[in-house]
DNA sequence: TGTGATACATGATGTCGATCATGTTTATGA
DNA sequence: TCATAAACATGATCGACATCATGTATCACA
């Protein structure tokens, strides 16, 4: 049952894309090898033709993941906007990774690890530019502390068994990034 | 081989402080039922007298963290202060719960997620009274802004595999805290 | 168009870990 | 002091899951 060469290159893509999207919703140990495959339309055997153990299949996704996020700059007002949404809170599956494994990433591989890092790096590069230009310590400092909001809040707002006090969370953070970064659009 | 009333009653607390590290440290399920009760000092048959699931413990074991961290009122930033640091960081089995577990907690047991619940609501306030009083809209913002922008910076540094990036994430975030909670001390 | 290698399905295997069963010791209340 | 039951140790059980082994169909290149 051998299989054309796109179709290959797709079904690694499935994996992948499966594999993110149920990380994300239940955490690295509670998804199986063959959930995965089963979500990507195959079975559980053939998986170590694509990935030589979960370990590897972890961080090939989380690097997939963290990769193409953001696809144009936009201000971090308006990505703070986007992002302490009741939405983004309910779609943990299709969500921001680091909100929805960030305490576990750092437990995995150093491969796992270092994708993360990476992610973190380009956030940060994307996050400042958006915040008032290049050669800006205070929009390098804008954007970290932002980023660290917005996943904290996020955090902290899955966690809460009320919806109030996680809708509370999400806004009232919004309001403090906003409090002193907000007249700069920093445009690009 | 039974044991006397103080016995059990220190054994008890020895199992709940074996996971509230082990938990912290390795995540929920990395640590094992027979690990936990091997750091309390007993063998793993005995860990069904004291509670009745693995899921038992870990609710127990958060609702013990959650309930006493910060014995004296501290101001928001004597807080972040103490918790953005080196030290913090490295001792994740000895530091804040949410930054060690917090994307994990909300797929627990209701109970688990309760306590972190309630952990949270503890820590508003807590954070709220250190920033300006208690009628304040504003010192519950920054309680909340800030709270979250700890947690995630936290989270963020101890992901990264990078050693001068995670540094620089709790030290810009600390700035960015302090920037926007300003001068008061609200000391209680 | 034949032929070999490849991608996959099916079906083990082996380990690990939660939970239970049983026996032994000894604190406790009468 | 004695009887009882609690507290725990030891040793199953039982399922789940990562990983491997094997067979088969079929794409791809000659």
């Amino acid at each position: 049952m051998r299989v054309s060469r796109e179709q290959v290159a797709e079904n690694r893509r499935r994996i992948l894309e499966a594999a993110g999207r149920l990380f994300r919703e239940r955490g690295f140990g509670a998804v199986t090898v063959a959930e995965v495959m089963k979500a990507a339309g195959l079975t559980h055997g053939g998986f170590y033709g694509y990935f030589g153990s979960k370990d590897e299949l972890i961080a090939a996704a989380l690097e997939d993941l963290v990769v193409a996020p953001v696809p144009k700059p936009v201000t971090l007002e308006a990505y703070a906007d986007r992002y302490l949404t009741p939405e983004h809170m309910a779609d943990c599956a299709g969500g921001c990774p680091v909100a929805a494994l960030g305490t576990d990433a750092g437990r995995q591989s150093p491969q796992a690890r270092a994708a993360m890092t990476e992610g973190l790096r380009l956030q940060i590069a994307r996050l400042g530019e958006g915040a008032g230009g290049e050669r800006n310590a205070t929009a390098r400092q804008a954007a970290i502390g932002s980023w660290a909001a917005m996943v904290g809040a996020m955090i902290l707002a899955r966690m809460s068994d009320d919806p109030a006090l996680a809708q509370q969370v999400l806004q009232e953070t919004r309001a403090f990034i906003g409090q002193r970064v907000g007249d700069e659009p920093g445009e690009i």
